[in-house]
DNA sequence: GTCATAAGTGAGTAATCACTTACAAAAATA
DNA sequence: TATTTTTGTAAGTGATTACTCACTTATGAC
């Protein structure tokens, strides 16, 4: 791991404990054992530093959530999306905590929203396609319901992760959209 | 309102604008219109301030969610869950981005979480009951999927409010958990 | 009216922190 | 080998900020 890489790799890890503004980067430095100067270095400022981290999650997301097409089976396809997203909850806490500490902060939000909202916004198209052939009569709500159900799904596990049942709500949910029948409501 | 009111309510307002560390306590008073040294008689430091926004927050909350078991039909129950849900999450809108921002600070979590906890166990509780009474194979689940539902929408609605379709979003959902049968799945 | 307490002010301060700069070592390039 | 570029460091620095303190003004209680 080359120090920039090391330097990227803490800041995410402490970003995520403590909060962006309240890790200093004399922090960084310090714990990722380089000189503070380095970090402006390779980095044009602190907000240049988040935003590295914030691009290279979303990269990961986007690498896992690509996929999607290759399913011919709409149900398929969403008991899939079920799935990978649980992956995604699991492999990337320390992402998912810092964009959840971030998300909402005004100046974050110009860099990586224009990201995120193009990610968001594949995802549920992708999914209210799959409903819509489904025969479900609202697609595009199924699809926001289930795209804010795995979100919220996500937070309550960020706040409390060794109490609250993931696994339990990850099959709790397959089965409940194995079964769900949208033509009728 | 007394300067103490006008402390209080101006620093939600730029907390939730803001976030917490980026709004300084000259700005909050330069804003309420009072002296810095105010701030500090009446609540003992910043983050006392922050507490005492969270616990008036918390308790207007408390206070409309306690109605609940007035109501004997349990299907009514949770309608009328999802309805009250969706008023606060409209009246109370910068008191959710605040506390969205400060959910994961760790600092915060000490002095807050156990309030939030309390109140989120009631209300999942109270649902859980409700369910099972629908005859529901797993209750708790069940409730936590309504929760988990609410909360992730109301974040998804905060992050774009005059995009997302919070209206709609709320009529699928009641729809949905009108005709919802447990008992098969 | 007097006194005690509460409300309010504003200038000051110690500490923190993001970022700079001057310089050195190492690596790449010719 | 000579030279240019990249990577790295250590010691600042100016600005910001939460909080204090000495002091003034208002509010009751008796």
């Amino acid at each position: 791991m080359t120090k920039k890489e090391q330097i990227l790799h803490t800041a995410l890890a402490l970003f995520a404990a403590q909060g962006y503004d309240r890790t200093a980067t004399s922090r960084i430095a310090r714990e990722a054992g380089v000189s503070e100067g380095l970090i402006f270095r390779h980095y044009e400022n602190k907000a240049g530093l988040l935003e590295a981290i914030l691009d290279e999650g979303l990269r990961q997301i986007a690498g896992t959530m690509e996929g999607y097409r290759l399913i011919e089976n709409p149900r398929a396809a969403v008991l899939d999306h079920i799935r990978r997203s649980f992956i995604l909850i699991r492999e990337q806490e320390a992402f998912w905590r810092l964009a959840q500490m971030v998300r909402f902060q005004p100046e974050v939000r110009v860099g990586a929203a224009a990201k995120l909202e193009a990610i968001n916004g594949f995802i549920v198209r992708q999914l209210a396609e799959q409903f819509s052939k489904l025969g479900a009569r609202a697609p595009q709500q199924e699809a926001l319901t289930l795209f804010a159900l795995i979100d919220g799904i996500c937070i309550q596990w960020l706040q409390a992760p060794e109490q609250y049942p993931l696994e339990d709500m990850k099959d709790h949910l397959i089965n409940k959209y194995r079964h769900e029948q949208y033509g009728l409501g």
